[in-house]
DNA sequence: CGCCAGGGGAGCT
DNA sequence: AGCTCCCCTGGC
């Protein structure tokens, strides 16, 4: 997602392309209505009833309160497995504007060459076999550094394993997690992410630095998980987003 | 130039 | 569970 105008969103996802904008408290999309019915409202999870999660926070609990109310947009979004899997893996020791960088340098190199429907060109997400041919180190040349073997090796896996990410994502939040853990390079925070910003688990609760330390910050006793057991991941949006605008 | 942190992970003990 | 080392780039 990246800003084009002042209320204007570009956005690719897999190997679609999209435009947001926004006026007031509605956003139009560029795509027509079957598209949004079929792939967008899931993918924004725009049915679910965000409200009602907030309804459950612990009112005495000022930071959450603030941080809901910061982020009542805020959404967990369906991104596709195969992508989430390789961002997360690039993601690890590495800052946003990089990872960025890095995800755009192998898409351009790697991905399909598209038009939008204004007939700009964009690339689409690299597949698993566009990757799996390479060299370990060939992504290297896209800024990915040591992580370029975490990559290669496992769009390699998925390629000598079809049918598995589809299974992947069948998965209970456990077993996913167990079988995400498998991939080289996947640790448990990228694991943690992978399930809670693709498969939608909201169960899952990925704690990195800087919710480390907000939760160390402001939950000297724990941070009461059991409260709000089996929509974690949605509460660990909010305090996320309310760290990065703060 | 060296140092170190940036949305961890692998491999040992 | 905790420790060490791994590894790359950009900023200072």
């Amino acid at each position: 997602m990246r800003a084009i105008g002042e209320h204007t969103y570009s956005l690719i996802a897999g190997s679609r392309y999209l435009e947001i904008t926004q006026t007031d408290e509605s956003c139009s999309f560029s795509c027509d209505e079957s598209e949004f019915e079929e792939f967008w409202k899931r993918y924004f999870d725009l049915d679910t009833d965000y409200a009602a999660y907030i309804s459950r926070i612990n009112p005495n609990d000022s930071y959450l309160v603030q941080a809901s109310e910061a982020g009542y947009g805020v959404r967990i979004l369906r991104q596709d497995l195969w992508e989430t899997i390789v961002s997360f893996l690039i993601s690890q020791q590495n800052n946003i504007v990089r990872i960025r960088k890095c995800i755009q340098n192998i898409c351009e190199k790697y991905g399909e060459e598209k038009k939008n429907f204004k007939g700009e060109t964009y690339y689409a997400f690299p597949t698993p076999q566009s990757l799996a041919n390479q060299d370990e180190d060939a992504l290297k040349e896209c800024n990915l550094g040591y992580r370029s073997k975490y990559v290669v090796r496992t769009a390699r896996y998925f390629t000598d394993n079809p049918g598995k990410l589809e299974e992947i994502t069948k998965l209970s939040y456990l077993k996913a997690k167990e079988e995400l853990l498998t991939l080289f390079g996947v640790g448990i925070k990228v694991a943690e992410c992978i399930c809670l910003f693709s498969l939608h688990h909201l169960q899952a609760f990925p704690i990195d630095t800087h919710i480390k330390q907000a939760l160390d910050q402001h939950y000297k006793r724990g941070f009461p998980k059991r409260r709000y057991k089996g929509f974690e991941g949605v509460i660990q949006q909010y305090i996320f987003y309310y760290e990065l605008i703060s």
